[in-house]
DNA sequence: AATGTAAACAAGCGATCGCTTGCCAAGATA
DNA sequence: TATCTTGGCAAGCGATCGCTTGTTTACATT
């Protein structure tokens, strides 16, 4: 009887290993050892470890499109639309971090064509972020922004989550996307500033 | 005669490939070619492979500070300076793009000696955003921001640079300085919106 | 108890890794 | 002219790379 849990436990090694050390800088070795197993005890279980990548890669940028799709499909103010797609997009890196950092970071390590493949979803993905930008200006809830700024600047943010986010720190995912949609609806500036 | 202009030759062929394939991803010998020599030439001029990737990421992170420093330890209201600071940044990435992208991702594969040693350089740029942002907050020029999520959006959306800001395109670092300056000064949201 | 099969191991393949060594041509120095 | 230094080449070191092969173990089915 197959044990199907087989090829997902080689999975969860090698994200750790590749989100920990790169993709270049993790052997075969290391995750046949995190897996408990010999390096070629590996090969029943995948093909090579390019395909490894891959299917970590888009999960990954499955796993954001499933969580915020809905979000911008759905109804109500643009701010709150932009509020509840950034907890979906940290949550999901809350969720599983490793795989995120491996999806931002690794993917230049796969081949043209599985590259291209996932820069399609990548694609796709910002796009539902600037769909809900461009919703709030046309309503006039935004200033006539630039749409590629604003989409740039809130995705930076949120991919920029990885290298100082810890999932079991003092902040839960929604406070910090609280956090990120005040700072960027309302701005820096005080009304009325001093302009000392 | 030392020629002091090939271990510089060496570097720029090392930053080119580390920034396009990764530290690990990149050869000895890839290094060698695009120097126009054989491998054991190399060592002629470093002592290893590790040591270009240090230099490297040193160099950088001192571009940086030695651009923003003062910046921040000058005069004027917050904002200027905020916005001058991120022009300094983004004409830095904007001059180096390989060496920025060697700088933000392949530090983790130095030794941890001279990890830490990469750390402390960029704990002390990120203060001097921290400094900014509470001198914005403490003269009241700036809402009452938490600080460290204001750091962490701006140098967010700097560090992001890299993945998208192409230096030969159409806008120059101080416009799309100005432009990230106005979105964060300003916010989204506008005054009286519509909340449909 | 006999058989079939999934999943592991042991061993090692050819290729490539970072790096070292011994050597030599060319220019500077004396 | 004789010597020394620089910066390169050719060759190859031991280690490790991704991966393959032949065999064995453990367990489910009959």
């Amino acid at each position: 009887m197959a044990r199907p849990g087989r090829k997902e436990h080689v999975l969860d090694a090698a994200v750790t290993l590749f989100g920990r050390k790169g993709y270049h800088g993790t052997t075969v070795r290391d995750i046949a050892r995190e897996s408990g197993m010999l390096s070629g005890s590996l090969y029943a279980h995948i093909d090579g470890k390019e395909d490894l990548l891959f299917e970590i890669v888009a999960r990954a940028a499955d796993r954001f499109m499933v969580a915020v799709q809905p979000i911008a499909g759905g109804f109500g103010p643009a701010s709150d639309k932009l509020r509840r797609a950034m907890a979906a997009h940290i949550r999901v890196v809350a969720g599983s971090r490793d795989a995120a950092t491996v999806f931002l970071h690794e993917w230049t390590a796969l081949s043209p064509q599985r590259r291209a493949l996932i820069a399609e979803k990548r694609d796709a993905y910002e796009a539902l972020f600037a769909r809900i930008i461009r919703e709030g200006v046309d309503c006039g809830e935004f200033r006539p922004l630039d749409e590629r700024f604003a989409r740039l600047t809130v995705l930076s943010a949120l991919n920029w989550l990885y290298a100082w986010y810890t999932p079991g720190g003092p902040l839960g995912s929604d406070e910090v996307a609280d956090k990120f949609a005040e700072l960027f609806l309302e701005g820096f500036r005080q009304e009325g500033a001093c302009r000392s």
